[in-house]
DNA sequence: GTCTATATGATGATAGAC
DNA sequence: GTCTATCATCATATAGAC
């Protein structure tokens, strides 16, 4: 017996493809230039379904944004990255960064996108940058601990270099070989922290 | 006598101001989000005449993007632009970069918002980059030539962390005091160059 | 929960007077 | 060149059967 679960060739549920198929939509058309026909067909329900589980097409995109935060992972980016030494350390951090990106490319475009109309996504995107920017400054302080580079100097500017350069090479870039500028650029980071490399 | 021209309180030409419109309404809204409607509004014409100039909303667009071209501008940032000191010379080019970023911050951001939707747009927005980032590493070296710094080390991709700073504090950031940061960034590219600063 | 049919309004674009 | 009126289409959202 299979029971009396309706569509099993569709295993995931109804609310989670038209979340998926929006995603996607958004990420690649926009916001506006996405119609709720199309991500019915995308996700394979009826036009009408989408709005018994979203009351209008703005909360599906803010169901996008705060069910599938990026936030979330990018969080978890440092974990468990302990390398004595900094410069691997800090090219590891930084390739974790952008294949966590990658994995999360459509959020990252919609909120490019998006952030200048939706004020809920600006400052979302705003503080995911300032949440970084103080998490990779960290991560740079206790890497350079008993070394013999100077930490608490330029920390903040250098991590926020770090995570703007990435932010672009990341999002509007599409770098598929990313490692030689990733390299590059932390030694010229680590560079001012430290008498060479 | 006035002559026969129709309006004197609206200076400028029905498809100048139609332009206008359409650019700033553009880079707040997002291409789709913008009706003729209210660009004939904002411009203060009539729905049809937009079509008079422009076949459909598309060209509109396109004819935004070619007329107000920001790689006109950005063409000449590095003009005149000659200080005995590299580090006083950087600064002022960055400066300059942020000043045109911020003149023209309507194209920036139409750039930024439909650069995946509009091919011809990614290629421009592209282009715009990489020969910025030539232009970069060339005034990197003239700056540098009888100095005490190696030039030809990574400066391509010190010319390229450089602008792609600049693009994040110029175009997503709106960062109204940016001198300090472009200071400290300054010095850090440069001390990859150098012995000190 | 799922699906069909449809209401209601807006949108890009056109025709044609002046 | 400018302006008005309007068309055809398509969008979001709803009503209600199953």
């Amino acid at each position: 017996m299979v029971g009396s679960k309706k569509r099993d060739e569709r295993s995931e549920e109804a609310r989670t493809r038209i979340l998926d198929a929006a995603q996607t939509l958004f990420a690649v058309h926009g916001f506006n230039a996405t119609t709720t026909k199309a991500i019915a067909e995308q996700a394979e329900v009826p036009g009408g379904l989408i709005f018994y589980y979203f009351p209008t097409k703005k909360a599906l995109l803010a169901g996008v944004l705060s069910e599938r935060n990026i936030l979330v992972e990018l969080r978890t980016v440092g974990e468990t990255l302990i390398t004595p030494d900094p410069r691997a350390a800090l090219i590891a951090l930084a390739l974790r960064y952008l294949n966590t990106l990658k994995q999360h490319k459509e959020l990252a475009c919609i909120m490019l996108r998006e952030f200048r109309s939706h004020p809920e996504v600006a400052s979302q995107f705003h503080e995911l940058r300032e949440e970084h920017v103080q998490f990779i400054a960290s991560f740079l302080q206790e890497s350079l601990r008993a070394e013999q580079y100077e930490p608490m100097r330029d920390l903040q500017v250098i991590a926020r270099m770090f995570l703007y350069n990435l932010i672009v090479i990341g999002i509007i870039e599409d770098a598929t070989e990313p490692l030689h500028f990733v390299e590059n650029m932390v030694d010229i980071l680590l560079c001012r922290l430290g008498k060479n490399v």
